[in-house]
DNA sequence: CGACTGATTGACTGCCCTCAAATAGGGTGG
DNA sequence: CCACCCTATTTGAGGGCAGTCAATCAGTCG
């Protein structure tokens, strides 16, 4: 039951057709010269952590595969508060828009946590790939729909969970996609502010349930770290 | 600021091209002949009111283009509780997927609120004809964008907003997408429960809220109707 | 060993939900 | 035309979840 779908590996392409050992779903059934267009096509660029590689509301113009590193998409409401999307591991791919003539608005804002390799095309070779690679435009729009179905798992999840649940759930979640296995269990690099800002819940909601949670010996917590014993919820 | 960005006329296609008049976004920049392929393939199939066209989780057997009538779009909590997405007004379609081998599971439940005429594809000719016509293919992704597009304001009007506020949003874009101009402003057919289910308020909020709008002049209620006497918020 | 940032804890507040009970519209049948 | 019923709606009282504010404590890094 994971809250985040992403774009990566449902069915494998062709191991190591990267110097990077890149794989994504960007790239199912496609043959290998095709995938080799398509990176000939890419810049390459490198992100410094906490930089945004796009803005939401800005026009879209550029794709995105990342390669190494991690990244969040997240909305931004009216006050300013961050609304927690999903996270970005190598291999997912953002930032494909439906054909138009002009590039449309951002939906979310994506930004680095690490620092990040990323593939980039810029709006014109974008159209012109998917136009003229069929399979890539239908393998855009999976990741779409994959975008699509995990924003609506957000809302449910928004909608109809307590403060506590939607942070059990957000700590699942993350040690799924970002936690390290330890010797005393999954590992998992982040603050309490973090955790608060992602699940939607005060900075202190969130400190008193891991309070409680770390009584109970569910986790353990470091400064900026928490140790989950097993993934019971 | 519409909350509900549906797939109708950005750009007109060839007026009356269907005995209906009906004019959609889904056949942007197809040419005659292939507007009619398109209406060959399809089945219409009339619903009666409060009827499921879709529901959530089951597979997406096929896409739809509402041609008369009114539906919702919603997703259902685990507890029951419906998640208002949007409207879907007569040229709006929806249950297109991206290209796979199976069809994937439906996002959102589709439910029509009064007799409605829909255009049918089943998956496999909906498959072929995206298939055969990029143009449509591309059209169909739009249309999705736009569902992340709205299912991304609602999160984050959920998010960020009051329940008053809520209430107020709900009201206005209800006026926009299914209000009827009037000598006194807009009627809305909505019950306090539809506003309140809709705005994700209890229904004793929705109508303490209605009332007090109400005493300040703002608008006025009838029995499953309410009377907007402007847009103002 | 400071200094800064992260984390904790308690007290208080407030929005909005729940529950109970009464009221009013509006159609229907006599 | 009126009585009746079903449903929509209103209104009040009470309570709980979780946010805000303030003050303190603790870990890490220079």
């Amino acid at each position: 039951m994971a809250l985040v779908m992403n774009a990566n590996l449902t069915r494998p392409a062709s191991p190591n057709l990267l110097p990077l050992g890149l794989r994504s779903s960007l790239f199912d059934g496609l043959a290998p010269s095709e995938i080799n267009a398509l990176l000939a096509a890419a810049r390459k660029r490198r992100f410094p952590p906490h930089e945004v590689i796009q803005r939401e509301g800005e026009p879209a113009t550029g794709s995105f595969l990342l390669a190494t590193g991690r990244a969040v998409a997240y909305k931004l409401t009216p006050e300013g508060e961050r609304v927690f999307l999903h996270w970005i591991v190598p291999g997912d791919a953002f930032g494909f828009t439906a054909p138009r003539r002009k590039p449309p608005p951002c939906v979310a804002t994506v930004q680095t946590l690490r620092e990040s390799l990323v593939l980039v095309w810029d709006w014109e070779s974008s159209l012109a790939l998917t136009s003229q690679f069929p399979q890539l435009r239908g393998n855009a729009c999976a990741a779409m729909a994959n975008h699509l179905a995990s924003v609506s798992r957000v809302l449910v999840a928004r909608c109809s969970q307590t403060a506590r649940q939607r942070l059990a759930r957000m700590l699942v979640e993350s040690a799924d996609q970002i936690g390290r296995t330890g010797s005393e269990g999954i590992e998992i690099d982040l603050t309490n502010e973090d955790l608060a800002d992602m699940a939607g819940v005060s900075l202190f909601t969130a400190s008193r349930q891991l309070s409680e949670w770390q009584r109970k010996g569910i986790l353990a917590k470091r400064r900026g770290r928490i140790l989950l014993h097993s993934r019971n919820v």
